[in-house]
DNA sequence: GGTGGACTACGATTGCCAGTCGTAGGAGGG
DNA sequence: CCCTCCTACGACTGGCAATCGTAGTCCACC
C-alpha cells in the first residue's frame, strides 16, 4: 500500500540519496558515486540513476576526459522549495486554514525555535513582498 | 517524465475527485458518485475506486440494502494536514529555513491575509503548545 | 420457488515510474 | 592491437492508478 510518506518522497530513494551525495560534494563521477553509496549497487544501476535525475533537470554534468563529472543543478534549498509549493500549493488553493495550521503543527513540532523563524519571515515578506 | 506536481498529489485524478465529491456531499453510493463523475468512467471502474479508497482507509462505508454507502472516513482538513506532514516534515529535519521561506512565499502567493492567519496560529501555538 | 436486475468481488490489462542490471560500442593507454 | 573504462540503450521486475469484464450473490416480484 502506498503511504503519504512515500508519495511526499517524490525522489526515489535512490535518487534522494544521490541528490544528497552530489549536495554534500561535486563534481563527482558516477564511480564515485557508486563508491560514497557503499557498493550497494551496480555502476550500471548508479549510471542509469544519475542520467535519470540529469534528464529531470536536478544534476548538470561536464566531460571530464571519458567520464561525464555531475554536479546539482539546483541547489537543495531550491528543491525543498519546489517541494512544498508542489504540496503545499494544490492544498492551499481550496481551504488554507487546515494547511496553515498544520504547517504550524509540524514545524513547531520539531523545533519551537521555527516559530520565531517562520514569524521574522512573515514580517520579511510584509516589507518586501 | 514525472512532474513535482504528480508526485504530491499523492492520490490519482479520479481518487482525488471521488474524495471531493464525498466530502462534498455523503453519504452516496457507488453510482451516485458515477453519476457526479459525469459518466466518464465505468460502473465497475468507480467502484474499485471506491473501494481502494475504503481498503486505504480514506473511506468508510455501510450496507444500505444492497449497496454500499460511502463516507469520508477523514474530512477534508485532516487529509490535508497528512499532506502536509508527509510531504513538509522529512524536509524541515534537514535544513528548514528555506522549506519556511518557501511555505510563507507560497502562502503570500495566494492571498496577503494568510500572513495573518499565520500569525495568529503561531501565537496561538504559544499560549498552548 | 424461480427468474431478472442490481450490486459486489476479483482479477486481467494497460500505462507509467523507480530500481536493477547486462550488453554493445567507443575511446584511450600500454 | 588489445584491454580497460566509460557511456548509451534497452530489458526486466515490482508497484500503483485507471480501466473494465466476468462471475457470483442477493433481493424482490411475479
Amino acid at each position: 500500500m502506498r503511504s503519504f510518506d512515500d508519495a511526499a518522497r517524490v525522489l526515489g530513494d535512490l535518487e534522494r540519496r544521490v541528490m544528497d551525495i552530489l549536495w554534500e560534494l561535486h563534481p563527482l563521477a558516477v564511480r564515485d558515486v557508486k563508491a560514497r553509496l557503499g557498493a550497494r549497487s551496480a555502476y550500471t544501476t548508479v549510471m542509469t540513476t544519475l542520467d535519470r535525475l540529469y534528464k529531470k533537470g536536478l544534476l548538470a554534468r561536464d566531460k571530464d576526459g571519458l567520464a561525464f563529472v555531475y554536479r546539482p543543478a539546483i541547489d537543495r534549498a531550491a528543491y525543498q522549495r519546489r517541494v512544498v509549493e508542489a504540496a503545499v500549493g494544490p492544498l492551499l488553493e481550496q481551504g488554507a486554514g487546515p494547511v496553515l495550521a498544520a504547517f504550524v503543527d509540524v514545524a513547531a513540532g520539531l523545533s519551537p525555535q521555527h516559530l520565531s523563524a517562520l514569524e521574522q519571515l512573515i514580517a520579511a515578506k510584509r516589507r518586501r513582498p
